[in-house]
DNA sequence: AGATCGCTATTTGTCTGACTAAATAGCCAA
DNA sequence: TTGGCTATTTAGTCAGACAAATAGCGATCT
């Protein structure tokens, strides 16, 4: 009866690459609309039958859905009281999809502002530790994408792809697995801010002499200075997001 | 014909009150196995039929056990490939519930130093950001708290749920909803490190001066001086911990 | 020989509908 | 008023069928 996914009979986004199962876009959808507020917590979704009717999906593809909601802290499911989503502090805001479905509907100045400061916490000190740990390959590493982001610049799909795969190698020549991890959701941070400055102004700034800047010390085994010129690249980042969002200049 | 769950069939654990469902119980026990390292990286896993017999359930209920683990980046499922096992720099490791899964089975010394590795640039850093902005409740909960560690000490559970309070409440004191998110994993990491220390050595050393001096110097508003008694708390705690753990003392 | 196209087998993905179990709310009795 | 029982609602689990995707193979063409 309702096997055939006719063209705009869809409820929900299914075209982009990722997510492109039904229980994968459900999730989207969901996470979407509770990430930007149409869902506050403490909030109870509609039964699973209903909510299934509604989307046009069999019960088990919304039910892997919410499985997956749940997992990322979003909601939380109990028989009679229903699947309600969770007070915010249990979000994993830091978990790659999450922070993209943040990122989908405009978010707030103040969780970028968050996000910032946390870059400002972590990737310094990962700068520093980068320059005691980092072996030659990860140096290698760095070089190249900073090449690349040179030639490219940061217009380009492949340069900012080469600026997230420097902050990615910095974190991993950490050798701290769990540091590592946050380098999804800053590399995440690091794109769709990305995205945001060049939408409201083109072109803010060269970026490559801050980004030389760490290079070298992390290279010359540094810490010191290259947690400080990690620092002054994330400030400055900072500074050029904040005027993009900001008109007041 | 398998309806009923007869004493000592469960080839999963399914008693402790988290994951009471199936498909939690199954969630963690393949969880803990791929953690572990029972299995590896590109490893694949049976195909949905033999695993579901294999561990006597429904192919539903083992399906959303591996949406929750996709959901963590654990694993990666696809048409014809089937379900493999995804490179360590995928998972989730800050998530509290893989936290969990990590410290089921003895994690190694470098998985811990890690940890303790990123409290050490957290911490201090939000402990800064706290004696900023911090309320007149917030510094509240943090007296109490200390007064409950203080009268409970670190040996009973209600002694360590103050002290997890306590520095949860520093994070969530600093405003910052992504920084705050870490305090999941920090308190997961707090909790297993004492579990740790208690095991091995009893009574390492009286923990309260030290969370004194973090917290005055929060009640005072000294940003640095928060910071610097942060630094030190933390970085007895690993002391403390790498002494229980490395036995030449 | 090599490349290319298309087939097929295997695996996850989706659907349906029935039944189970848990948790709550409300009623009824003490 | 209180305490426990029951009815109801909801997620949870199960079973089996069919659909879609795709890796790998084999046939075909160049």
């Amino acid at each position: 009866m309702r096997k055939k996914n006719k063209a705009g009979d869809g409820e929900f986004a299914r075209e982009g690459l990722a997510g492109s199962r039904i229980h994968g876009s459900i999730a989207r959808t969901l996470g979407v609309a509770i990430v930007s507020g149409q869902y506050a917590p403490g909030d109870i979704l509609n039964n699973e039958i209903d909510s299934s009717e509604q989307l046009q999906v069999s019960r088990s593809a919304y039910r892997e859905a919410i499985r997956i909601l749940a997992a990322k802290g979003l909601v939380e499911s109990r028989p009679k009281t229903g699947t309600r989503v969770t007070d915010r502090h249990r979000w994993s805001l830091l978990d790659p999809e999450v922070l993209a479905w943040f990122f989908e509907s405009e978010p707030s100045e103040e969780f970028l502002k968050g996000l910032y400061e946390l870059r400002m916490i972590v990737e310094p000190a990962a700068a520093a530790l980068a320059a005691e740990r980092r072996d030659d390959g990860q140096l290698e590493r760095m070089r190249k994408a900073l090449i690349q982001m040179e030639s490219q610049t940061l217009a380009t799909e492949a340069g900012q792809a080469a600026d997230r795969d420097f902050h990615d190698t910095v974190l991993e020549a950490t050798g701290n697995a769990p540091l590592f991890t946050l380098s999804s959701s800053i590399g995440a941070a690091v794109r769709w801010t990305t995205i945001f400055k060049q939408r409201k102004r083109e072109l803010p700034r060269d970026p490559m002499p801050d980004h030389w800047k760490v290079f070298d010390a992390i290279a010359a085994a540094r810490p010191d200075q290259a947690r400080q010129a990690m620092e002054k690249l994330v400030g400055l980042a900072l500074e050029d997001t904040r005027a993009a969002i900001d008109p007041k200049d």
